[in-house]
DNA sequence: ATTGACATATACTCATGAGTAACTCAATGA
DNA sequence: TCATTGAGTTACTCATGAGTATATGTCAAT
C-alpha cells in the first residue's frame, strides 16, 4: 500500500507514466493512420485528455514524432549492444542481432522508425534522426565485417548486404500482424534463417 | 515536320503528353517530399501551370496518387509477364523477375508504390491499391513455387520467403540514389545474387 | 489560510491547402 | 462568321489542424 500523499518522487514518476502513455498513444496512431493523417487532437482524445496537455507533456508535433523514433532507435541500439555480448562465432552474434532487430521493428516504436521518412521531420530533428539511423547501419556493417573476419560468413559487398538484410527485416514492419500468423519471434527467426542461408561458406 | 494544324488525333496525343508530364511531376514531388507534404499547387507550379489544370487533367489529389501507384504497379505487372517468358530453369526466371522488379522499384513510379501506404488513399482507391499489391505478391509466390517445383531452389516457407525477398528489394526504393554509387541495374543484380545464394540447393 | 507550482480544460488564432466557380482566350468545326 | 469546346487562369470558399492565451482547479509546502 502506498500512501495517498505522494512524495515529490511519486509525482515525478506519475508524470513519467503519463508521458509514456501519451507517447504510446501517439505512436500507435501514427502507425495506424500515418503521421500526417493523425492530429494531436486525436492523440489526446484517444487517452481521454485534450490537446494542450499533449503540448504540456511532449511538445509540438515534430517533437512528438522525434521522441517516438528516438525511442525506437534506442531500442535498436540496445539490441546491438546486447548482441555484441553473445558468445560464439561472428555469425552467431550476427544472427542474434538480426533476430532481435526484427522483433523491435515489428513493435510499436520500431515500426514508427521504419515508417517515418526524413521529410516528415523539421530540418533539425531530421539531422538527428538520420544520424541515429546511420549509427544503426554502421552497427550492422560492423557485425557483418566481424563475421567475415572470423570466417563464419562470406560476403562480397558488405554495404549492399547490410542494406539488403536491413530492408528485408524492416519490411516486416509493414506486413507483420500480431493477431495473425506467426509471432514476432517466430517470424524473426525464420526470416533470419532465410537471409543467412546464403552467407555461410560452402 | 508536323503540320501546325493538329488533327483530332494530334490533339489527343498532345493531351496525353501533358497529362503524363503532370503525372511525372507529381510522382517526383511525392517521392521527394512525401505525399501529404506536397500540395497540388506545387505540382502545378513545378510544371509552370496552375492548380485547376491539375484537376482538369488528373482529378483530385487522391486520384493523382492512385494514378501514380497504378502506373508503378502496371510496370511491375509487365515485369512479371516478361519474366514468365524467360527460358531456363525456374530460378532463372525468378532471378530475371527479381532483377527487373528491383529496377522498377528504384524508378519514379515504383518508388511511389513502395512509399505509399494504404491510409493515404480513400477507402475506394485503397481497395484497388491493395488488390494490385496482392496480385504482385501472388506473382512472386507463383514464381517461387515454380522454382521449387522444378527443383532449382529449396524453400521452407514460400510466403515468408516472398515477403523477405520483396522487402529487401523494396527497401532499395528508400536508399538507392541514381547519382551516387552503382546504377540501378548493378544494384539489382547484386541484391538478387545475395538473396538467391541461400535458395539454391547444396 | 496563503502561495505557488503544476495539471488540465476552454476557447480561441492563424496558416495552409483542397477543391471550385467563373472567367478569358484560342482553335475547330458547322 | 458564329457557336462550341477545351485549355488555362484568377480569385475565391471552406475545412482542418497546429499551436497558444488564458482560465480553473488541486495539491503540497509554508
Amino acid at each position: 500500500m502506498t500512501s495517498p500523499f505522494r512524495s515529490a518522487q511519486g509525482r515525478s514518476e506519475d508524470r513519467a507514466i503519463k508521458r509514456q502513455a501519451l507517447l504510446t498513444a501517439a505512436v500507435r496512431l501514427f502507425n495506424e493512420r500515418g503521421f500526417h493523417a493523425t492530429s494531436l487532437d486525436e492523440v489526446a482524445t484517444s487517452v481521454g485528455v485534450t490537446k494542450p496537455l499533449v503540448y504540456h507533456y511532449l511538445g509540438n508535433k515534430d517533437q512528438v514524432l522525434l521522441e517516438c523514433v528516438s525511442f525506437g532507435l534506442a531500442q535498436l541500439r540496445e539490441v546491438a549492444e546486447a548482441a555484441r555480448a553473445v558468445p560464439g562465432r561472428g555469425i552467431d552474434r550476427l544472427k542474434a542481432f538480426l533476430r532481435r532487430y526484427a522483433e523491435v521493428v515489428m513493435g510499436d516504436f520500431g515500426r514508427c522508425v521504419i515508417r517515418t521518412s526524413d521529410e516528415m521531420l523539421t530540418a533539425d530533428s531530421r539531422a538527428r534522426f538520420r544520424a541515429a539511423k546511420r549509427e544503426m547501419d554502421a552497427a550492422m556493417r560492423e557485425m557483418l565485417e566481424a563475421a567475415v573476419a572470423d570466417g563464419s560468413v562470406r560476403i562480397a559487398d558488405v554495404r549492399l548486404t547490410a542494406f539488403t538484410i536491413a530492408g528485408a527485416l524492416n519490411w516486416s514492419a509493414r506486413w507483420h500482424n500480431d493477431d495473425a500468423g506467426q509471432s514476432r519471434a517466430e517470424t524473426a527467426r525464420d526470416m533470419v534463417d532465410i537471409l543467412c542461408a546464403g552467407l555461410e561458406p560452402r
